[in-house]
DNA sequence: AATGAATGAGTATTCATTCAT
DNA sequence: GATGAATGAATACTCATTCAT
């Protein structure tokens, strides 16, 4: 929580701030339905009707949370990525801040993986918009890769890409179901010698 | 909805059958919480109170459609790949059989891929029972495969599972919330492309 | 139980009678609106549907068992009350009989003292049929002991039978509500000390 | 009502006085179980949800209305008592305060007569929580007539207070099932002319 | 900006009663 | 007579949202 809190601290409202804060708590304990607007407004503090100046409803809430969360995983992933060159390396990268970002953080990565897919409206909406970026950074890498040679030439980068994902976001659900006795990043090693050598191009 | 109905019509109450049929439409339409017992009920041809004769509750409905639908997957499952020798034709069988099961019927899809995910209660329900069993099908085949020594001898069977498994889930959650205007089960040949070889032992 | 069972027997449907023994059981256990139809179907081992065969409704169920206990209560006590000679003594009789009969069943008390008044309906409806022939004796004794001359002239009979009663009524309540270890007929006596005292002329 | 509510007017949430006046008359007139939240609620001008704020259920608005009205009679009463000297006059004082608290307001002898007997679980509680008191303050004062020497010796106490309680509500629930054409609290004098004789030492 | 009392639409569930068999 | 599956009206309670202060 502390290094979520940290991450911000910008000059939007602390107020807005600390709701949000709650909200993720909140919600990952209980679940979007089993979550009462006053329940959120008492762990952050503040009384019921505030929520309201600083968003439209309940539904705007678990949406502006995900899509700032989500927006500063790409922004930091961004600025983390450009220092690799290799594609295979960036991708590397990728995965590990995937794991590292939702491994930090249980509620978080319940938000994530539970909350947002709550509801066929919320997945799309996620889905169609940061969530799109998200992908195309992925693809995009593996693109450059695919151009630069490293990639056997009958691969197609959306469909690695849709793997790719597939395979962390079912790492980071395991995770989460399980007794988390383990660093959710340390999967990514493992993870990334059979994807990548799956669509490598043979070196004999 | 008509192959499912055919698949069933075994001496389980006609009704009882008639209002799953329903709610699985209704469902994944309007989703858990969009949807009113109802509405089902009335899908279903039957008055608010019938419901009850046969499901604990909304919850329990869900539930228990969710559970029978995996069960008989795993059945059908089960039969078929008793026919495949090699270990690689049942895990491309596996597959085909995930893909061919959930994109023949979207709102089938549906339930399993957002409704399913409702609620980390039923989440952790599910994967620690029939999901377990199918989970362990896909484990065990890759087991044979590793012992029949065409996997590389560093691949962990579980993990592959996951990643197997995982992008399978994301192939049919892409392709649910796509416009469908593809066969899902195409998809298994260049996906078991990139990750059987990604695991397959190097055959220079 | 028994001693209600052997007690009617007579010509009347041997399943009707069945309804009403279960029925003032599980009644006197749940209470009137905490119990279903089912359960007492259940309890007199009969389908739902039969119970309406013998009665209009539930409530219809209720007014029945009261109407005929408290009718046999009266056939039973004029017998008894016809073999005594004196007032004073008559009184005291039917005093020991209101106690004996609701003291031998804690069923049959329960569904006298508290059902029976649920509702104010149901208390109108009783207070003017059979219970006003029940206090009507009452009264009629107190009217002999005054034109015997052995009540004080001021003493009205109405008001004497409603002390009477009220009386024997709260010493069953208080025997319900308590741990019922003694035996409620015994209360007659030491009551009756009093009352007929409080009537009696004055024998210096 | 109008005294009820002069009565009150405390400090306490003018709402929930006012729900809780509209509760008596209510329930008086339909009964619990023939009143809906939404009547009561109605009744007082608020919303249903309003009802809860200030009461957990349906069930908790009658204990508290009971709770509070016996609170009251007992409090206002004990003020009256002590101004009287002699035990029999207290007694006497007893009495009319009784009969005057519930012949003064239809509804409010309609909670106590009849709604409160709804049900053994409420009967319980509440004989063994205000009722209690109210009952051993009766108590007290026959035991102080004992003790001053007005009192026959064999006569027991708490069978008084049984006798006395019973034949005062006897009286109440009498006057409640009729027209009420009579000033119930002029009962009390005919009443202890018998009551108190009983217990008389005879003094010839 | 902040509050939190008040709102009232919305819904899962129960259960007395019916009626085709 | 007897059944019990089916009915559907009825209702307590919740909770997102508002708005007067």
């Amino acid at each position: 929580m502390s290094s979520r809190a940290s991450v911000r601290q910008t000059k939007k409202s602390e107020k807005k701030q600390r709701i949000q804060e709650a909200a993720i708590h909140v919600l990952a304990k209980n679940g979007y339905h089993g979550t009462t607007v006053s329940q959120i407004a008492r762990a952050a503090g503040v009384a019921d009707g505030t929520l309201y100046l600083y968003f439209d409803n309940k539904d705007d809430l678990l949406l502006k949370i995900i899509d700032e969360l989500t927006a500063q995983f790409i922004e930091e992933g961004k600025d983390i990525l450009e220092q690799y060159e290799s594609p295979m390396d960036r991708l590397r990268k990728f995965a590990e801040l995937h794991l590292k970002n939702l491994g930090a953080d249980e509620d978080l990565a319940c938000i994530f993986q539970i909350e947002l897919r709550h509801n066929l409206r919320f997945m799309k909406m996620f889905s169609q918009t940061r969530m799109r970026t998200y992908f195309s950074i992925l693809e995009g890498i593996i693109h450059e890769a695919c151009e630069a040679g490293e990639v056997r030439e009958d691969v197609d980068a959306r469909l690695t890409a849709i793997l790719l994902f597939g395979s962390l976001d079912e790492l980071v659900t395991n995770w989460l179901l399980s007794e988390r006795d383990y660093a959710l990043v340390e999967m990514a090693g493992p993870m990334l010698d059979i994807l990548l050598n799956g669509i490598a191009k043979k070196t004999n």
